[in-house]
RNA sequence: GUGCCCGUGGUGUAGUGGUUAGCACAGGGGUCUGUGGAACCCCUAGGGGCAGUUCGAAUCUGCUCGGGCACCCCA
């Protein structure tokens, strides 16, 4: 084929290709690396879940918001977090035609704060409840419930620093996970507070007095701790580290008097709400955001599972501040779609069964294709649930998919039916047909369908 | 970003250097040109990619891409 040889000499070398070319000699587009496609069989999970979320959200006035899911990066500098992972190792960023420094979302709070600031929102009655739900991109590397796209929801409550507020958020997402049908045992909530700046500025100085002394002792990434995420010493995994755990100090005995009291009305409400939590003083989150109460939804029983929360959050009383707006406390909460799904198939939740059609319609013949198309525009408007498969033309492979799909009735118009103004009638269980004339053929089959 | 395991039609799999790459399910068509939930027949479709070793590679090696899991970190 020296012909072809020469075309392909005369092409342009690719150097560098990317992934998604490299992968096709076969010219098939590919999903890229992290990315899930929600498929059919699958939307019963999300769909479910998204309407306890509406509806949740609708029982305890929160309205929903939609944002843009691409923003100023310095949206997420300043809110997340420049140092954090998040922002500088996982973020979506590019630079657009305009030269402006874009970023897709990480996360859904600093959108929401930026929408509080923006909007004015400050100028209407406090607090300001809102939630939403969509799409989130990480660069991260996929393993079990962690995607490059994933989905979540959140509820925000802003321009309250009361910790009934905190209190009732988290009796708030302990709901939405029993109305999703998780299993009472199935998960905790785990809660701690990590102070203001000022008392944790304090608390860390501590903290890596403490391990400094036992520096030898720590693993190397420990050691990196030290300088770079203190609060994250609390809960390396390595035997070693763990064993200097009981001795340090904890960040409850660090709070200032007005953090101290704030967590204290938090547990107390939760207490009177009868909502059951674990105190986890080595809670700690990773957005910079965060200041006083944290918590953490964490599915139980998975144990050989890594990412077992799904679903976090806390208050954030200098973000909105940090923003550029008025100082404004703010708290909220957010879940993983795709974990939470996981745990519902897990604990094998049931859900609403999809409805059978009513009727399959078949047709035999190009008129009387013609006159099904037509009768399908009625049984529709009527309410009637109808499938049908027109572009088949063999009566038998209608009869097929009819049964495959549980119809309790086939309604067949052939050449005939169309001459003599009928339609053919059969009983899917009982396997017996009728003759009904073609007018009245929507009264009857309500009839019919409602025996 | 790092480490470990894995990569055969749409799905589940068989095949350990030479096979027309087999099977099941799903999909399409037919036997039956107007009757399903049965049978039979036919068809579509596959070794991630690129190199190397070899007379010969799905099978061995390297790289790469992807998947799974874990670390970091996070929902």
């Amino acid at each position: 084929m020296p012909r072809r040889k020469k075309i392909f000499s005369n092409a342009p070398k690719m150097e560098i290709q990317s992934g998604a070319q490299a992968r096709q000699n076969k010219n098939v587009p590919h999903i890229l690396k992290g990315f899930k496609d929600i498929m059919p069989n699958d939307q019963k999970y999300w769909q479910t879940l998204s309407r306890v979320v509406e509806k949740t959200a609708g029982q305890y006035g929160f309205q929903k918001i939609e944002t843009p899911i691409i923003e100023d990066t310095s949206l997420f500098t300043r809110s997340v977090g420049k140092e954090t992972d998040i922002v500088s190792k996982e973020m979506y960023s590019f630079v657009d035609q305009g030269g402006d420094n874009l970023s897709l979302r990480p996360e859904g709070t600093a959108s929401v704060a930026r929408a509080f600031i923006e909007h004015g929102m400050l100028n209407l009655p406090q607090p300001v409840k809102m939630y939403y739900e969509g799409p989130m991109f990480r660069h991260e590397n996929p393993q079990a419930g962690r995607y490059r796209g994933l989905h979540q929801f959140g509820f925000e409550v802003l321009g309250s620093a009361a910790p009934v507020v905190d209190a009732q958020l988290i009796l708030i997402a302990s709901n939405i996970c029993q109305e999703i049908g998780l299993k009472p045992g199935s998960y905790s909530i785990q809660i701690n507070s990590i102070g203001c700046p000022q008392c944790r500025a304090e608390y860390k100085k501590e903290l890596v007095l403490y391990y400094k002394a036992k520096r030898k002792y720590l693993c190397d990434s420990c050691k990196k701790r030290l300088v770079k995420n203190p609060l994250r010493l609390l809960d390396c995994k390595v035997p070693g580290c763990q064993s200097l755990k009981p001795d340090a100090p904890q960040i409850l005995d660090w709070l200032d008097d007005s953090c101290k009291t704030h967590f204290m009305g938090v547990v107390e409400y939760l207490d009177a709400l009868e909502v059951s939590y674990v105190l986890n003083p080595q809670l700690v989150r990773g957005l910079d955001y965060y200041t006083r109460t944290v918590f953490e939804i964490v599915a139980q029983g998975k144990e050989e599972m890594a990412q077992s929360a799904i679903g976090a959050g806390g208050r954030y009383d200098n973000l909105i501040e940090t923003l550029g707006g008025n100082p404004t406390p703010a708290t909220g909460f957010a879940f993983g779609f795709e974990r939470m799904i996981m745990h519902m198939k897990e604990q094998e939740v049931k859900l609403k069964e999809k409805r059978t059609p009513d009727i399959f319609l078949a047709q035999i013949g190009q008129q009387a294709k013609v006159q099904a198309l037509k009768l399908y525009e009625r049984l529709r408007k009527e309410g009637i649930l109808v499938y049908e498969n027109f572009s088949k033309d063999s009566l038998k492979a209608q009869l097929e998919i009819s049964n495959k799909l549980k119809a309790k009735y086939t309604l067949i118009v052939g050449q005939k039916e169309v001459l003599d103004g009928t339609v053919l009638l059969r009983d899917m269980d009982a396997g017996v047909q009728e003759i009904i004339n073609y007018e009245k053929v929507t009264i009857e089959m309500k009839k019919k369908l409602q025996q």
